[in-house]
DNA sequence: TCCGCTTATGGTATCGTTCTCATAATAATA
DNA sequence: TATTATTATGAGAACGATACCATAAGCGGA
């Protein structure tokens, strides 16, 4: 690596302070046009270039936001939904000049800890964190050091206090149910994820709620949270099948796990759609990919990852501005995965 | 954000001065253990953290590596491949105690200005470049200014001087390409990518050699190198069906590719695999959740990653060392999408 | 001609660390 | 006891850029 120019080299050669350069940087309107000229004449003959990390430390801004992930192993990263919402911060980012700093611990502990270092360090303005889990230390954490921060997902407490952007989970869990009880469906089994997450819950009872209000009985046995993020999905559908009375359509929290157990089903004789309709969340490549393709809740992951950065953004600029929340509507998208229920055993 | 509490208000509470706390944080052997104590305790109890930028500054290092990816419009954010090598890498960097810095470009040149600032302002010690591509400006501006950088793919140009994590593609495609061959498969069709890539130059190379050596020609129109990165399944599928003489195994370069292609043949009529063998590269969830799964190679995308990780930090490290390339051994994941060629109008 | 006002620029402290050099205190040696 | 080595700490100059305050030059008005 070649030495480096610096502000003052500038200035000696241009026969100006450095401070004169440094405005000329700003393009301050204080400096006349002659003497900017002059000194960017001579920026572009020793090739200077500014080092933030001078400014950084004086301005005490780094322009950079910190992503807080899950725990990797919870597959966040191979899932597309994690990399969609990446996609739409990093979008946002760039519009705003910002810059991405990235998480990489494994375990929860080591996630805060890391938190701690670029909330202490001053690595970062403000953060994002992707993920609303009850029990977590790092939300806390950011509220009492009073630091900036965004959530992608509802706070599991002090909603008028967070700033945060989600979808309805409630409603939109409600809404895909409705949809497979408007296809006549009763018998339908909901399995959904770790009860730790907000967005679990909420689907959960987006899921009740529209059962209830069209006088269905939810049954224990049709109700699964899979606490595991990855479950074996053969023994998901032995456990399915092998009930005395089988559900006839089910709701997936997790597209992968639609996707698998799906093919789990297919393999055991079920003929998909025509004998279980399947529904899920997300509306990334998975379910364009599965077999049949996926009828999905589209929840916007890139629009919810653009959102989330452009309102921190925003937070970081005027630091008094109310902490709204954000939500962003979601779409039922129809594909092959569903159909009519059959009439069995039809009474005439 | 509350203020924070420096060097120099932990130094005047202990009643040392603010290089013995210097001292006392990188647990100089020089400090006894008594004051180091005594130093600690008032850090507590202040609540002090070091400020990174402050440090960043003297020792002109970040102990950060910047990652540059690909346009994000080819799909990069949202395949699995790309999240994968993200993971690899940000295993490595959670070892060594590194951080992540991301681009956020949308174009080639968006990208190219941000990797400037990002060098130029030293916000980062080395990057790497998931990318090689024939006329990219990066590398060689990475050169220019000898800024430490491992790339992943074989570079485009000047092997010996850059350090470089990569498959050997072409021994993969000549592999995989085999194994159609020796299930008996003569007319196959191959789909590539854009041949601006190096990683697809080779793979149509390895085909190539395999056909070559197996003494089969190759057919113009069974190879198709893909410019776009969302090609129309239908169209792919149309053209080779309509093929007087259509092939009866395909090798895709990219996974997803293969996984609609083979969608949009069953939907017209073709048995899969039986009446068609295909296979593809990267071995992540799309292989897996394709009908039928996809036999795939492996190029172990997390070891990628977490090799050109490890390699640019040990670079970083000893800057002298020699500018090595590491070679990820590929492995064939077969699952249902190939069968052995029925022999047609069988001559006794 | 002098005063005050604006404009363009210079000088320098500052941000929070680290690092070099100096020095006080102690221990080891002659 | 005087002299040298060793150890533990302090003082202060970097690192690179910014921002405040100062000031010189120029101009208009009384």
């Amino acid at each position: 690596m070649k030495v480096s120019v610096t502000i003052k080299d500038v200035a000696k050669k241009a026969n100006v302070a450095p401070s004169t350069v440094s405005r000329v940087l700003s393009d301050s309107p204080r400096i006349s046009e002659k003497t900017k000229r002059k000194v960017r004449k001579v920026m572009d003959e020793l090739g200077y270039h500014i080092n933030y990390n001078g400014r950084v430390l004086v301005s005490q801004s780094t322009q950079t936001i910190g992503i807080v992930t899950k725990v990797s192993s919870d597959h966040s990263f191979e899932n597309p939904f994690f990399s969609e919402m990446l996609r739409g911060i990093s979008d946002a980012c760039h519009e705003n000049d910002y810059s991405i700093y990235l998480t990489t611990g494994n375990t929860e502990e080591a996630i805060y800890q890391e938190v701690v270092k670029m909330v202490q360090g001053k690595r970062v303005d403000g953060v994002i964190v992707l993920y609303s889990r009850e029990g977590d230390k790092v939300v806390p954490y950011l509220r009492e050091c009073e630091f900036p921060f965004v959530m992608l997902g509802k706070p599991v407490e002090k909603f008028g206090e967070t700033m945060y952007v989600d979808n309805d989970n409630v409603q939109a869990s409600k809404d895909i149910t409705d949809y497979l009880i408007t296809l006549g469906h009763e018998r339908i089994g909901y399995i959904g994820g770790n009860s730790q997450y907000e967005v679990a819950r909420d689907r959960l009872e987006g899921f009740r709620r529209a059962m209830k209000e069209n006088g269905i009985e939810i049954k224990d046995e049709l109700l699964k949270n899979i606490q595991t993020d990855k479950p074996d999905p053969e023994q998901v559908a032995e456990e399915l099948l092998s009930l005395p009375d089988p559900p006839t359509a089910l709701v997936f929290t997790d597209e992968y796990n639609a996707s698998t157990v799906m093919r789990a089903l297919a393999a055991r004789g079920v003929k998909l759609p025509e004998e279980m309709s399947v529904v899920g969340f997300n509306n990334t490549m998975i379910s364009r990919l599965s077999a049949p393709p996926l009828t999905t809740v589209d929840t916007q992951s890139i629009q919810l990852g653009h959102e989330s950065a452009r309102n921190l953004i925003e937070l970081l600029k005027y630091p008094d501005t109310i902490k709204k929340s954000v939500i962003i509507p979601t779409v039922i998208v129809e594909r092959e995965s569903c159909k009519q229920r059959k009439a069995e055993n039809s009474q005439p």
